[in-house]
DNA sequence: GTGGTCTAGACCACG
DNA sequence: GTGGTCTAGACCACC
C-alpha cells in the first residue's frame, strides 16, 4: 500500500510518515487501528526496521500514534483531528507556492482551473 | 538583497539561485546585467565563496546565466524565457499540495481566497 | 481496583507490584491475606496472564508474598517491615529529582508547599 | 563532561539529553554556543555517533538547540526558557514520589531536612 | 511476537 | 569538517 520514491530528496521515513497520515486522513486508518508492526512492515517494503520504526516514532511524537511495546503502534484518537489542523496550517505552504507561480506568469484562469481538477480529483476518489 | 535562511532544509546554493531567478523574472536583472562577483556576494552574505560558485555554475547550466572567467557572470538572452517554462512546470507540485489540502478537508472557497491574496499581493507589489 | 497505565515506560508487571505494595503499606493487604489469583486478576485487568505471574514471583522473591502452588499468593508476616525499609531507600530518588527543581530555579518555598500538600493529602486520605 | 551511566534503564541518548539541559540550566552552555560536534563527541564518550545524533534530534525537536547542516548545532535563544518551563512542570513528578514516601512512613522532618540538603548541595556547587 | 535501543559502518549534501 | 539518512545486524524487556 505504500509507495517509497528513493529519488525524492524528503527521507523515506518521512515518505512513511506522510502516507500514513494520509490513510489516516481519509479513513483507512481508524482510531484505535493497529499499524503493521515494524519488522513486517520493513518486509513488506524491503526497507531497514530502524527507518519504520523511525518513522513510528515520530508519528508517535507528533500525537497521531501511539505505541506499546510488546504490543504494537495504534491510530490515537484524536490522530484525525491533529492532522487536520496541521494540514490546514499548509495554506502558508500554497501561498509561497503561488507567489513564485505568479511571478512566473502563470495566469489566474490556469491557477484556478488547476485548482479545480484538485478538487474533482479528490471528490471522485471519494465518491 | 538576497536573504538567506540557516534553518531551512533547502541549501543555501539553491536559496541563492531562487532568489537571483526572481530577481530575473521580475526584472531587477535583465538580460546582459552582471551578477555580483562571488566574492563580494559571499562576503556580503558571509557565506563560503564555495557555495556561491556552486550557485553560478548551477545557473550557467540552466542556462540562466553565462559565466565568462575573469570577467563575471551575465544574464543570458533567453533567461527570461527559460525561467517561465520551468516555472510553469511547478504546476505539478501546485497539484500535488492541493490534493493535500483537499484531503484534510479544506474548502474550495478558502483555497481560491487564498489564491486571490496571492494575485492581489503579487500584482500589488508590481506596481 | 489496580490501575495500569499501557502508555507508561514502567513495564505492567511492575506497576502491579507497585500497586499491590502499596496496598500492604497502606493497610488494604495484611499479613496472611490472600491475593487475588493470577486467572482472575488477569481477566480482571484483560492483561496476559504471563504478566501477572511476572508480578507475583516477583513479589515471592522480594519477600512480600509467598505463593503456595495451587493454593494461592499469601502476604508474608514481614511485608510490611521489608517494604517500609525499601521505600526509604527512595529518598536517593528525592534528593536526584529535588536537584533537578532546585536547578530548574524552583524555589523553596515551592517546593515545602508540595510537600506540605503531599502530607495534607495522604493523611486526608488515611482518615 | 559527560557522563553515562550504562546500568541505568534510562537510554543512553537520554542521559545526554538532560545532562546538556543541565549545562544549559547551569550557565555552562549559553545561548548560540556551539555544542561539541556528533562525532568528538562520539569518540569522547566512547559511544555510537547514532547515538549521539538522536540526542542532538530530539533537544532540536525540543527546541534547546538547534542544528544547521555542515555547521554544527548551536543552543537556541529561548533554550533556558523552554527548560524552566518544562522543569517547573516536573512539580507534579515531585508529589507523586512524596506520596509513595508518605505512604511508607517517611516522617515529615525527614523530608524536609532532605529538601534543605538539596537546596544546600546545589547552592555551594554554584558559589 | 512486539516496540525500543544500540553498534558498526557506510553514504550524502553541504560548507 | 558538519549534520542527516540508511543499512545490517544485534540485544533487550515485555507480552
Amino acid at each position: 500500500m505504500i509507495n517509497i520514491n528513493y529519488m525524492s530528496r524528503t527521507p523515506v521515513y518521512e515518505q512513511i510518515i506522510e502516507q500514513i497520515e494520509n490513510f489516516v486522513l481519509v479513513g483507512v486508518y481508524k482510531s484505535g487501528d493497529k499499524l503493521p508492526s515494524v519488522r513486517s512492515l520493513s518486509i513488506e517494503l524491503s526497507i531497514n526496521p530502524n527507518t519504520i520504526q523511525k518513522a513510528y516514532s515520530e508519528l508517535d511524537r507528533k500525537g497521531i500514534t501511539s505505541s506499546v511495546p510488546g504490543r504494537g503502534s495504534f491510530v490515537s484518537d484524536n490522530a484525525l483531528g491533529i492532522l487536520k489542523e496541521n494540514n490546514r496550517s499548509r495554506l502558508d505552504e500554497l501561498m509561497g507556492l503561488l507567489s513564485k507561480l505568479v511571478i512566473a506568469g502563470v495566469s489566474y484562469a490556469e491557477i484556478i482551473s488547476c485548482v479545480d481538477d484538485a478538487f474533482k480529483y479528490c471528490t471522485d476518489k471519494a465518491e
